[in-house]
DNA sequence: TTCAAAAAATGACCGTTAGTCAAAATGTAT
DNA sequence: ATACATTTTGACTAACGGTCATTTTTTGAA
């Protein structure tokens, strides 16, 4: 049993390394232009390799989507067990996001790549696409969680269903994030270009606007 | 000059009708799973014609989305001329956006694909993507005119730049609408599972919050 | 240490698909 | 009717994801 295990350490290792390397070439080149032969050169396998550790393509990205989102929601419990009002834990986790963004660009890269494509390919449907689903709905709970606590506290109003809310800020921190994240990041979007604002300023504002909306009187 | 006319309306009638087979493609299969040779065979020319109305694949793409925006931005105009106070308006414009997200969900999509991809391939500057960015652009000045209007009639609190509100309610309302569609849509997402809420109930709340958060007291 | 059986790794190979281009078909003007 | 210009075609190429027969490495019993 404990050679049996030792195996599947190493078994372990070489797929992180493998996902390593895959972060790395799709850092470069983007998912889509990353091909297995660049991710094999990198991760110093031959491309039957990956094949041993990832059913395919999809799957290596899915795996770079669950880690990250393992990530996240890593900073994200955290901040539950910190003294703060509901809705400072709130604003406090859209913080955490944003600088989960930031720090990991990569991720959230892979994050949008994952809910477009979650639809049309046959892989998001196996164990690594249950782990990444599996995540976001712990990710959900702790968001939900801060809203029933603020609503107990008094610092959020308790005419939503926490549910509802908690899918709502999910959404529009998303969508807020997503669309400053890609002003930062690139030489498109034009729409920004005339904008000055900053991330952070975006996100602040839309931190509080969100707060006011649902602050109680 | 009016024989060189009628053959410029003769191409550009047959650019529509590639650009109507790739969407009925599209629908079909998604953008990726979509082949050139299908497209050709739905629009019936051969795969060569293809490459003579379009640069390649991804100016397809851009050419859907290009014409969804345009779409969506004539909805969004007509808003402005209604006798609304600017912050009915603005929500308005939200229940536009979903109505027509519901209407032709193809476009979503395509919005969706066109920000993944849009940094990582070389088509993404040239004549069609411009357009798109125009569209996108249109798009802003109406949220920010909607919200001036506001602020003037006093609907809208106006200590926040109208201009990063407009950033703001449009990241947030494409980040929410894009949950609450592909809960409609698809049979993934799991988080949504256990929440039962409806599309409209969702974005109902969402407006509600938001409107709350730039309401004038 | 030796050796054979099992496990892991390899890369030449295959099918598919985006994109090209020489040849064919169609349109136009005299 | 003919010659010239424009448009269309589909066989072809290159590149990529994925496979699998073969080679290399590991393991453990003698």
């Amino acid at each position: 049993m404990v050679k049996l295990s030792r195996k599947e350490r190493k078994r372990a290792e070489r797929k992180e390394w493998i996902i390593d390397a895959a972060e790395e070439v799709m850092r470069r080149s983007g998912f889509e232009s990353a091909t297995m032969d660049e991710i094999a050169h990198e991760a110093e396998v031959s491309k039957g390799t990956l094949y041993l550790y990832f059913k395919n393509k999809a799957s290596i990205h899915l795996a770079i989507s669950e880690r990250g989102s393992r990530m996240l929601n890593q900073s994200l419990s955290k901040i539950l067990l910190l003294e703060l009002s509901g809705l400072e834990m709130i604003k406090k986790m859209g913080q955490s996001y944003l600088g989960f963004v930031q720090q990991y660009p990569i991720y959230f890269t892979a994050f949008s790549y994952y809910e477009n494509l979650i639809s049309s390919n046959e892989t998001y449907n196996g164990e690594l696409a249950i782990a990444c689903e599996e995540n976001a709905r712990e990710a959900m709970t702790y968001i939900v969680r801060a809203l029933q606590i603020g609503m107990q506290d008094g610092s959020i109003k308790d005419t939503y269903d926490p549910k509802e809310l908690g899918i709502i800020i999910w959404g529009a921190s998303k969508g807020v994030i997503h669309m400053a994240f890609h002003k930062e990041s690139r030489n498109h979007m034009r729409i920004l270009d005339d904008v000055d604002f900053s991330l952070d300023s975006i996100i602040n504002n839309f931190v509080e606007l969100l707060g006011t909306g649902m602050k109680n009187d």
